[in-house]
DNA sequence: AATGAATGAGGCTTCATTCAT
DNA sequence: GATGAATGAAGCCTCATTCAT
């Protein structure tokens, strides 16, 4: 990947998830409006300055964040799929691992079904671009689905790839707001089920 | 309705929906955090400090705001279904209704989709409780449903309001995020059959 | 009394008395900085626009509110010094009316030792014009005591009186701020002979 | 001395005297309700932000300035008292200084005597709370007063102790309202010699 | 590379006063 | 005379970012 001009690799350097990391924490237990720079330098055991060291501003800590973490969440999921067969047992492993992957760093899920949702606009397209990638996931997924005759030769697959990150996304959501008292990936198949009914050959 | 003491009833009063319409207008055009309180003023066409004889302060604008609009959307989708028999067409029409709705006021579209839910999470509890209403609804459709046999007797309730409703919200926040430039009543019936097909005895 | 143009009396009209004694008592209650006048208003049972028709502004009702009740103790205390004759019996009279007064009136206490020093110096200076005629009375007394021998010749009238008020000031004061819990006319005899003191042939 | 948490010594510093003699010397000038932050800021030539670094507030700044003056004040006087061996030395002593030290700073004498006292009963009660320490000052004198006979074994402490503070801050207090256009230390012997006769042996 | 002290723009809300009825 | 809805000016404080060390 190409690096925009005068925006060195900082990637490499420890610092740089150091202090992402600390964000992750900082706005799970402060909320968006509470996670000023000042804390979370301090969360991650740095000073203020060094912060623009390696991120040009605030936005571009909150951009990289869910650059990083969902580009793991892609990577993950991709090497899951890579052993299966069908379209439809792509799709529940997809939810499956979605829930799990949540449930085990809660305030990743805190951060990304609350927290940042108040960032403004602007930020929100960008983290947008972000989220293509893993919607894309999903299309092919879909494609695959119809090509094989799993699910219906005249499903739009922009309206199932909504109702999919739709549906997987409110149930996070319910969670998350629910103070994650219950047991999420124990839910997946029961999703992936009503997904695929929805999209099936009938 | 008892109203709370030294909150007067200020509901009838037409200044009360012209600077929550001004608000709306003033948030579509401008971004919540652009929104400051002379701004919504200018545009009610009264003076700063007339915002504060109708409200307490600007989260109550914005609470008031959606339990106005909220309540009206509940309300028309209820008197829509009054006639309809069936649990599979109360959703249909339900669907449609909502996208409807939105369709026709393009503001309010974005203001709901987009830019209330920047707003902090103390604010976006107090919305949530008003959405509740419109979650009761659908449990209700679906509770008809499967004691009419429409849907399988084993359909777990809130999972299927999960995905209704973030599948309606997702189909709503992608038409918004893309200008609004397709016909989003139109895939309503679409909409509706994944979610029956989802829902179905099979 | 000639009054100023434009400023017809209202002095005489029940009114006028009404508000400034609902203004003791909502300053008293309520601090001066809370004393808005639409509560003042409201504990004298007329509308905000009503006080207008009987004070210029905010600052006439608190001046007239001191004038009115200075005026009122000036005139008692003189007419309670009328029967005596020496200078010490007087000084030890107005001590003991000074107390007995405000202890009879603890809103108006409240109101005068605490309340009313917290409006801006303008305002003091003009409530300062009022308190002349106290001070003019302390030096009369003063002055007849030089005249009598009751008191040294070399008597500084100006730091006697000054002396008299502020320790008077003082232990009202003092006696308010420990939320008037014990006897204050009790403390006059005491008061007044280490003033005595002060003042005699020695 | 131990700092309370979050509130690190910035006594040292020299920003923290250079905004509180900037806080003096503004509403000196402008009074009390037109001393802004930033016309405080500006007049100690840093930036209304960098006040916060210094004082968690505007009545921070108040209560500190408060504080630092009359802490020096009461080191002073002590230091002054300390080669003194009667009651009586002491008082006059104290009077003098206390002239002495308002007369040099006049700034500070109007911002103590007439414009701190425009304050919120609530930080009234925070400098009264600094003011004891200075009070207890003047009831150790007067009991050593009593125990070596000085003044008499009757003495009332209290009254005594409000009738020397209440005597020196009315004085003063007329001396500034007078625009200080006469010899406040003068005054001093005088002022003394009438509070020590009133406390004698007689 | 790292620090952290300093900067300064920006907005919600209160409340004395007015004036049409 | 009486009302009370409407007005609009004015200030404290936060916090992302910079830059001298």
């Amino acid at each position: 990947m190409k690096e925009r001009e005068g925006q060195p690799v900082k990637r490499n350097k420890p610092k740089y998830h150091q202090i992402i990391d600390a964000a992750v924490v900082t706005i799970a237990e402060n909320g968006y409006h509470q996670a000023q720079v000042a804390k979370i330098a301090k969360q991650a055991g740095v000073a203020d300055g060094t912060i623009y060291l390696y991120f040009k501003n605030k936005e571009d800590i909150l951009i990289s964040l869910f650059q990083e973490k969902m580009g793991s969440f892609v990577k993950k999921i991709q090497e899951a799929l890579a052993g299966k067969n069908t379209a439809a047992e792509k799709l529940l492993l997809l939810v499956e691992h979605h829930f799990t992957m949540l449930a085990e760093d809660k305030h990743l899920a805190v951060v990304t079904q609350l927290e940042l949702r108040q960032s403004n606009k602007e930020l929100r397209m960008k983290i947008n671009e972000v989220l293509k990638h893993y919607l894309q996931l999903i299309d092919e997924i879909l494609k695959e689905g119809v090509e094989k005759k799993e699910f219906r030769s005249s499903l739009n697959i922009q309206l199932a790839r909504q109702m999919i990150f739709g549906t997987i996304d409110e149930t996070v959501t319910t969670w998350v707001m629910n103070e994650q008292k219950y047991d999420l990936p124990a839910l997946a198949p029961e999703v992936g089920d009503m997904l695929l009914n929805g999209f099936s050959v009938h």
